[in-house]
DNA sequence: ACATATTGTTGACCAGGACAACAATTGTCG
DNA sequence: CGACAATTGTTGTCCTGGTCAACAATATGT
């Protein structure tokens, strides 16, 4: 054991249950979460994000940022209000992401013509062109994923999914 | 707008691209997120995640205690480098999770019989009623997301990912 | 005109993940 | 055996994400 040790759990004298420390313990199991897609969908999000995060590490664009870079160089104009409901992040949230994606020169918050509320979201040029780079790393990965997955499990999925 | 104003991006005299803002949006275009798997898994992921929690508020059990509770019960004496591999939870954040469900009485820390560095962990009695009513809430939850999703559907995606 | 709603913003809090360092213990190999 | 490496549990720290409350500016409805 390790740390600062308290005695305070070793009431107990049954060191018992010795868990045969040099057989390899004959696989754990995992019980009810076999049953539970949330378990699953989990670990599949971990790897899918990893895996993101290292194919686009080298221009440091993280999954939520390019989301965010996606749909406002195909829309655009869009409001942040639009912008964080079809992307379901919260609105206090995606005011610091794009103040990051702004301070580094990739979209601008111009003040909307009809609104004086509104921001009408734009990219760049250097956005663009870092979007571009961003959707071939991006589309590597994709191609990691079905690799992964199998071409008509990741189909099958995908269209399980898309009108979640 | 709102807030501290700063003008410093109004440099630009183009209010122009007037988003229209009385007929409704035409949907708002997903662009090239609409092939990426990740993507869509994350949305289920947030929307597992949420109903889980919701339905297993009355007993306060997040996703993660459930997954040790589950496992845990299921390999007694199981260490928690064991666990933590298997799970896929980093050790260090076992250990503060761990405290937690050992401060709530739900689960125990017995030293190892031979090897004094290991933890053979072990729920107790108001432990293991705990995980029975928390299998319960979660079958509840699971059959939501069976509905949601479509039995062929969500059996689909189990049998892809429990290989993963 | 006045109450109400929306938009963007800030501040704060908390859970999760990632790392580094550490003490205690065990394993290895000369 | 004895020096050295590896493992286990632990603590501290940092950073990101999600959530919530409050707020100023603006717009809308009646």
């Amino acid at each position: 054991m390790a740390g600062t040790r308290k005695p305070k759990r070793s009431t107990l004298p049954l060191r018992s249950p010795a868990p045969a420390r040099h057989s390899p313990r004959p696989a754990i199991a995992l019980d009810v979460l076999n049953g539970h897609l949330g378990y699953f969908v989990r670990r599949l999000q971990v790897w899918v994000f990893q895996d993101f995060i290292r194919e686009l590490a080298s221009i440091d664009v993280s999954p939520a940022q390019f989301s965010v870079l996606v749909v406002a160089g195909a829309n655009r104009g869009l409001s942040q209000a639009e912008l964080s409901t079809t992307l379901g992040i919260e609105r206090a949230r995606l005011v610091r992401l794009l103040h990051r994606l702004e301070e580094r020169g990739l979209i601008q918050r111009l003040p909307s013509s009809a609104d004086g509320r509104r921001h009408a979201l734009q990219l760049t040029p250097q956005g663009r062109a870092l979007l571009a780079r961003a959707k071939i790393l991006a589309a590597r990965h994709q191609k990691r994923l079905i690799e992964r997955l199998g071409a008509e499990r990741h189909q099958t999925m995908l269209d399980a999914l898309r009108d979640f």
